[in-house]
DNA sequence: CAGAGATTCGAAACCGGTTTCGGAAAAAGA
DNA sequence: TCTTTTTCCGAAACCGGTTTCGAATCTCTG
């Protein structure tokens, strides 16, 4: 491994000038600056982060931290979509993501990469306790918050358009003469899912129909099977808006169980556009979330914090599309 | 942010006798390591890795690289669970992880963390080109690969048992009564894909079946429905084998829209076990891939390459179950 | 109580960079 | 030709740790 006072010594100067010619400075002449980037390139050296961070206090490091529930990160079908976004963005301005996977009760500890200052700023995905959050905003951590759980207005944050993506959800199952709209969702906690009912209700409103409390099925991602099954039992709805494609799939399996026919008994619609959504039988008109995009527009942010072209926290919201 | 200096101006110590305290050096009385360690704590001091990493040239971090051919890696349904297991293993080991996802054919040059020693070894999965493993090897990077598409044999490798999956599937269904068993399959470059054509190679031997060519359907993962599309009207396999999920639910769909009933007419088995195979209709039977545990053993591998406990590269051979 | 040995601490060097600042040499101006 | 300015380079300090080694103090032994 070749350092920069080899190379000096190579190259017959002092270390400062090897410096100012690899960081391209304005003090060294052409000549001397030619010469030295081909020895450096010759001998394929590549400055140490830890001499330059030591100094600079950049790492040109950023922090991905996601938080899981009970197992698999799978349940999330944003997961590697969101991450691939990021980790592109990341790439192209440069940096390199540092991933941390926490559990939901494990967030009283800062991370290590962030005590030790091994990142630039973090990504914060998922659910985080107060404690977590209190103290990244006193240790003036540069945070970006994507698809936020809980609103958190001390950070940026880059939401998805829930609202009217679930107003176009419902506004075509009513285009379609359906009056009595079923809604399912995952945990109601979740401020995306909130944000999603309030679009239901909107939609509901835009068009005269009363909102029914009795056609609301919340609760666990697991037992969406059953409760669709409930819903439709006790209601006989004619259609049914699920907050996640996840939670559709296992209407469609209960509509089909229970004899009925998409969509001629029932229609459906989802949100998320997870890979299967397309594959399903009908294939399910859903809402499109770009999670590419989501990653990469949260990146964008954070390096603008970063650099300081941001003065106080900005809330992005991503536009949503209906996909049938 | 606390300096070590400052902590030492604290305790009215020099920054030597803070240093030995933090790491639990001899020279140092225990009166006056407790009492360093309590100011320490109530200053919620933590070391800067640049500090230490610049002595020591330890990163306490691991590259993960994956590759992709084309868009997603969602094609790959390991990627995420694979991932969760590297992490989870390196958090338990106190090691970050820095992840990389390179495409295929942009494999030249080294990533800035190998080059830049941000890290201290990496975690290989996708396919590499030559140029880059041979600068891995030159520079003597600590390096494991995890399911191989390539044998590299410079490298401690952690290998799926392909073959002894595929001969438990085609077995499987071999005691089924089957005889005339189809075989499809992705990419045959690719290292499992051989491995599996060759344990279903031997299930027939074993059964004194004889092998036929003309039952291969092999290629690209987009084209699996019209290939077995292909296959059942050219040959009438009573059953076939799939080399990975994704495919045999091709097959699923291609069967149904054939007219063909599963499991009465036509069998399937497939490989790997993703998350939708159980909630097929029929649920697939497939081998099951311990891909969390692929990850974790590839890293406990590689940190034992890192602490200098192996001499040679090793490989690992990890079990698979067949599951109904 | 002298001398040997063990304990405990700190000064200084080192790791690999960046940055400041002063001075020599070269170029420009008088 | 003598200043003045500009250009170019290097010595040295600094960043935040670790490690070595010498010295001071304390303990033990004969």
């Amino acid at each position: 491994m070749i350092t920069i006072d080899k190379l000096a010594k190579l190259a017959n100067v002092s270390k400062s000038t090897v410096s100012k010619a690899i960081n391209d400075r304005p003090d060294i002449s052409a000549e001397t600056k030619r010469r030295i980037l081909e020895i450096s390139k010759a001998n394929n050296y590549t400055p140490s982060a830890f001499g330059k961070g030591l100094k600079s206090k950049i790492t040109k490091n950023v922090g991905v931290i996601f938080t899981r529930e009970k197992h698999p990160l799978l349940n999330n079908p944003f997961f590697s979509r969101i991450l691939e976004g990021i980790e592109a963005e990341l790439a192209l301005n440069g940096y390199d993501l540092v991933l941390n996977i926490l559990h939901e009760s494990n967030t009283n500890e800062l991370p290590r990469m962030i005590r030790e200052r091994r990142v630039d700023g973090i990504i914060l995905i998922g659910v985080f306790n107060d404690i977590f959050i209190r103290r990244l905003i006193t240790e003036k951590i540069n945070v970006v918050q994507v698809d936020p759980k809980k609103d958190i207005p001390q950070f940026s944050q880059v939401f998805i358009d829930n609202e009217h993506g679930a107003f176009l959800a419902t506004q075509n199952l009513i285009d379609a003469g359906h009056k009595k709209i079923g809604f399912i969702s995952g945990d109601m906690e979740r401020l995306s899912f909130k944000q999603r009912l309030d679009g239901y209700k909107k939609a509901l409103q835009h068009n005269k129909i009363k909102f029914q409390n009795s056609l609301l099925r919340c609760g666990g991602l697991e037992d969406g099977y059953d409760q669709v099954k409930n819903l439709l039992e006790e209601q006989h709805p004619t259609a049914i808006f699920s907050t996640n494609d996840l939670n559709a799939l296992f209407a469609y399996n209960a509509i089909n169980d229970m004899g009925y026919k998409i969509p001629e008994d029932i229609s459906v619609v989802g949100f998320d556009d997870i890979w299967t959504a397309g594959d399903a039988k009908p294939p399910l008109t859903t809402v499109r979330v770009y999670k590419e995009e989501l990653g990469s527009i949260g990146v964008r942010t954070l390096l603008r914090i970063i650099n300081g072209e941001l003065v106080g926290p900005v809330n992005i919201i991503m536009p949503v599309k209906l996909v049938e």
